[in-house]
DNA sequence: CAACATTGTTAGCCTTGTCTAAAAAGGCTT
DNA sequence: AAGCCTTTTTAGACAAGGCTAACAATGTTG
């Protein structure tokens, strides 16, 4: 088996995702931990650990600690990331409650590809940094451009200085 | 086993939404166009459709056509348009090429809740209404809202307004 | 209507991932 | 160092879901 160009499934993920924050948050993981926080029997983390090894994602002896390699590591941090830019956008752009963002970011992060997760940073940029575009979750309305929201002051600041001004000014491009 | 409350596997989920689109665009389906969708062996259909059966998700006699449940077609229904949703927000919202988001819609669909993909819903419509809100992806640049590109135009109309015209005068909520 | 091609089903195997129960290892505590 | 409690591992079962090979039904066509 070629560890380095087999997919990993969405639970191994998950395991490699408990290792590295469990590690991140106490220093060093067993895999008691691991089995509390995946909720999960302590049988179904030896397993899970083992085939983690053998992909060389993590090392372990038994009865000892679990570490990553760099290779589950990178791994990690990768599934980490992917958690931490869709929980963001669910939460900051599409004004989802925590709970619900977090629910879903967790299963989603398995499954999403690196494309839409870039795209996605991007846009939570965007969503930040200009005001024009920005929108705001209105219960019972939908979602209303911050504009509408504060008055006109924005836009007469757009009108004087004849761009967003958080891009600079318009570009040849446009229409 | 009570239908109605257990969850459907993805898998299953996929059955019930390539029968849905087969009937559609044929007529009928049969096993052959289920394995042939799916690209997954004729054994696999019969297995899969009889757990459907089970649940009472689908008609099928051996050796005959395959039809949807009312229930059946309620499902299916929900997962073509949690597809559709998703892939309508990639492409437009963020201006993913078609195929990476057909690609992640098709396992998306799979996991992601009702609140998620009625945001979505939300935000693609305004996306599509208003000219304040909507950003564009510039390759090269991120997103750039459509003020920015289209010249000082849709700022001049917005001041004079002084609301997103797409959505009437601001509100009180505003800071 | 009989032969053959196509389609569908069955049977049996494999992998993944979970569980429980039982055994083994480690670590405290006296 | 002996005993006890916790943690880990092993062993064995099970469910899902996929595959191949073999068999059965259907249907088409001389």
């Amino acid at each position: 088996m070629d560890a380095t160009t087999t997919e990993l499934s969405a639970s191994l993920e998950d395991y490699l995702e408990a290792i590295y924050q469990v590690i991140a948050e106490r220093g060093e993981a067993r895999a008691k931990d691991i089995s509390v926080r995946l909720g999960v029997a302590a049988s179904s983390v030896t397993n899970a650990l083992q085939g983690l090894v053998k992909r060389e994602l993590v090392q372990h002896a038994p009865y000892d600690q679990i570490a990553l390699t760099e290779q589950g590591e990178q791994i990690a941090r990768n599934v980490v990331r992917r958690h931490e830019v869709l929980t963001d956008f669910f939460t900051d752009v599409l004004s989802v409650d925590p709970d619900t963002a977090a629910t879903a970011a967790c299963k989603i992060e398995h499954v999403v590809g690196d494309t839409i997760v870039e795209r996605l940073v991007e846009y939570i940029k965007y969503d930040q940094r200009c005001n024009h575009g920005g929108a705001t979750w209105v219960e019972g309305k939908g979602f209303v451009c911050r504009n509408a929201l504060d008055t006109r002051a924005l836009c007469d600041e757009c009108t004087a200085q004849g761009f967003c001004r958080f891009l600079g000014p318009p570009t040849e491009e446009g229409a």
